[in-house]
DNA sequence: GTTATTGCAAACCATTTGCAAGTGT
DNA sequence: ACACTTGCAAATGGTTTGCAATAAC
C-alpha cells in the first residue's frame, strides 16, 4: 500500500452521509451490463479486494495481493490491469498521481472528492478537500465549453516530517 | 509539437512583463554551475530549441528536431532525456500532462503560471490561469505544514470542437 | 590531465496484447 | 453454441543506463 494520510474524522462522517445505495460490486456489474460485459468471479475478487479498504494502491499492489491468494482463486496480472481500466472506466476508480513510475489509484465511489499533497521525499499523499477548487474548475470549463469530466490536482513539495532537519530519521523510502 | 490553445493576449503582455533578467541558457548555466556541471554544446542548443517558441512539447519532438539537424551539431535522445530532467530540477521546465503515454514539458520559466484542460477526444490543451487557485493551494499548504515546491493540475474533458455532434470533422488525433 | 559528458546500444519496467483454453448465459 | 474472459508469455514503448570515446576546464 501506499503511505497515505487519512483526513479528518469530519471526512468519516461525510462519507457514511454519502448516499451509497448500491455496493461498488452492483456498480460495477450495473456499468459492465451497459457493456455487455460480465461480472466474472475475478473481476468481483479484484472489486472487493479494492474496496475493503480506502488507502491508495497501484497495480502491483493489487497483483502482490491477488495473485498468490491461497483462499479462492487467485487472479493474474493481466486481468488485474485490464479491470483497473474498466473501473477507472465505470467511475469507481481515478488515478490520483505516479509515483516510482507507478499509477496510483484510489476510490471515486462513495468517497468524497479531494486532491493531495504530494511528499517528494518520502512519497506520502496526503489527501485535503476543498470545494472551492471545485467550483472555481466549473467555472472555467464553463467559459471554454468545455465538458469537464474529472480532474488530477497533484501538489509536490515536502511534508511536514521530511522538512524537519533530520532528527528522528525522516522517511526516504522513495523517490530520489 | 502538441496541439494547443495559447491563452489571450493579455498574458502575452504579462508575458513582457514579467522581470526576465537572465536568458534561459544563462539561468541553465547557473544552476548547473551550482551542480558543478558543464553547460555544453549540446545542452545550450536543447535550451535554445526549447525555449524558440512557447509550445508544448515531448521528449519525442525534441529529439526528431535535435538529432537529425543538418546545420550545427545534432544531439541524440538520451543527452535529450538527460538535459530535459536537469531543466526541470533548474525550474525552467515543468511536466504539466501525460498524453499518448509521453510526459509533456511547457516552459517554467519566463512564462505565468497556469493549468490545463485537457481534451480526452482529440488530445488539445488549452490553458487557463487563475491566481484563486494558486492562493487556495498556498493556503492548505500552509495548513499542513507542507513545503509547497509546485503543482500540476490537469483537468479532463472533452473540448468544445469534440463536443459539437460531428460536424466539420472534429478532432481525433490520438486517445482512444 | 582530470573530470564531466556524449552517443550508442542494451537494459528496464510498467503496461499491453495475441492467442489458445476456459467460462458464463 | 457463442461471445466474452482468463492466464501465460511475448511484445511494446517510453525512459534509463553502462561504457568507451570525446570534450570542457
Amino acid at each position: 500500500m501506499q503511505s497515505t494520510t487519512t483526513p479528518d474524522v469530519a471526512a468519516a462522517d461525510e462519507i457514511a452521509a454519502l448516499n451509497v445505495t448500491i455496493s461498488p460490486v452492483e456498480k460495477f456489474q450495473e456499468y459492465l451490463a451497459t457493456k455487455g460485459k460480465r461480472l466474472t468471479t475475478e473481476r468481483a475478487i479484484i472489486v472487493e479486494e479494492v474496496f475493503a479498504g480506502h488507502d491508495h494502491f497501484d497495480a502491483e499492489h493489487l497483483v502482490a495481493r491477488l495473485s498468490s491468494r491461497k483462499e479462492g482463486r487467485s487472479v493474474s496480472r493481466s486481468t488485474v490491469y485490464r479491470t483497473l481500466t474498466w473501473l477507472e472506466e465505470a467511475g469507481l476508480l481515478r488515478k490520483v498521481a505516479r509515483t516510482n513510475d507507478r499509477e496510483v489509484y484510489e476510490h471515486d465511489y462513495g468517497y468524497p472528492q479531494h486532491d493531495h499533497l504530494i511528499c517528494k521525499q518520502c512519497g506520502e499523499l496526503i489527501e485535503f478537500r476543498n470545494q472551492a477548487i471545485s467550483d472555481i474548475l466549473d467555472q472555467i470549463a464553463n467559459q471554454h465549453n468545455f465538458r469537464m469530466e474529472g480532474h488530477r490536482l497533484e501538489v509536490y513539495g515536502r511534508c511536514e516530517k521530511c522538512c524537519r532537519p533530520a532528527q528522528r530519521r525522516p522517511g526516504k523510502l522513495n523517490m530520489i
